[in-house]
DNA sequence: GCAATTCTGGACAAAAAAGTCAAGAATGGT
DNA sequence: ACCATTCTTGACTTTTTTGTCCAGAATTGC
């Protein structure tokens, strides 16, 4: 259970996008400001792009910016995008030798405890959008409250 | 972000093995058992005595027990060995260019929404051990209550 | 001691993910 | 019309993760 390169890459990649704010930001600017390299943030961009998340301006002064309002990219929903889902139905067919033997032979057990573990991160997710993260530095989110009440 | 192979499988061998009862459990047990191949739950198999979960008996009438009790074993520490922490500070430095421009450039916007998501898993872990996941069928984890406490 | 059983270890093979490249197509300035 | 800028695409390479194999070593029963 890891944050993928895409999800890190791609996140990164769209906040700066965010922080241009009007201006199109262009692939070099994100290269090097994040450290990325070009072919790479390429890619990401792409993969934004077809994910709905920005719009492309090509030709001089082009570049990308925010297909919407920050406010209304939730995070979840890009990561989800970039990355996947934790735990989806797909899983047990692939994975247990087919859904049959996942819920007779036993596998699944585990099945309940991934969905568990999904339902903690949607919630720790939930309702936090891009303009939460462009707004602060660290403190931002620690602002927002801890991800879940205390018990 | 996905569930990785070998934190599913190896849970999965590892709940064979607790299934047990005293009895050790044979790696050709756990492989019809869970459809898993042969080789590849040997693999698990000898993860899981690494990590300290299980001890082997070798020979006849051999195979593997538990190394704690089940309620002392914590799912958690078990994904954890398994598959690594979702964040830990080894990943600015791998991932970032550097910790510094890490810090100073702007990249790690994102740190603390990763750390953000590893106390939500953590906490949706916290106190699930083995024994757990033995007792029930899929209902077992939702009787335990939500992952987290309704706001 | 011998044979059957069962784990053990390292190396190899296959698949998936991550990252790079080069040629192409749209746009705007002159 | 031409050129510089900037995105676009698909194919390719590298790296990491998964999965397989085989010869070896420990243990038990006879």
């Amino acid at each position: 259970m890891k944050i993928t390169a895409q999800e890190e890459y791609g996140l990164r990649c769209l906040l700066r996008v965010a922080h241009g704010d009007g201006e199109p930001v262009t692939i070099s600017q994100i290269c090097k400001a994040e450290g990325i390299s070009q072919p790479n943030v390429a890619k990401m961009m792409r993969l934004l792009r077809r994910g709905g998340f920005v719009k492309s301006i090509r030709g001089h002064d082009g570049g990308y910016e925010l297909a919407r309002q920050p406010e209304e990219i939730a995070v979840g929903e890009v990561l989800a995008f970039l990355g996947g889902r934790l735990y989806d139905h797909q899983f047990c067919d692939t994975r247990g030798g087919g859904a049959d033997s996942c819920r007779h032979l036993s596998g699944c057990r585990v099945r309940s405890l991934w969905l568990r573990i999904q339902i903690a991160v949607d919630h720790s997710l939930r309702r936090i959008t891009l303009s939460d993260l462009l707004q602060g530095e660290d403190q931002e989110l620690i602002r927002l409250g801890p991800p879940v009440p205390a018990p």
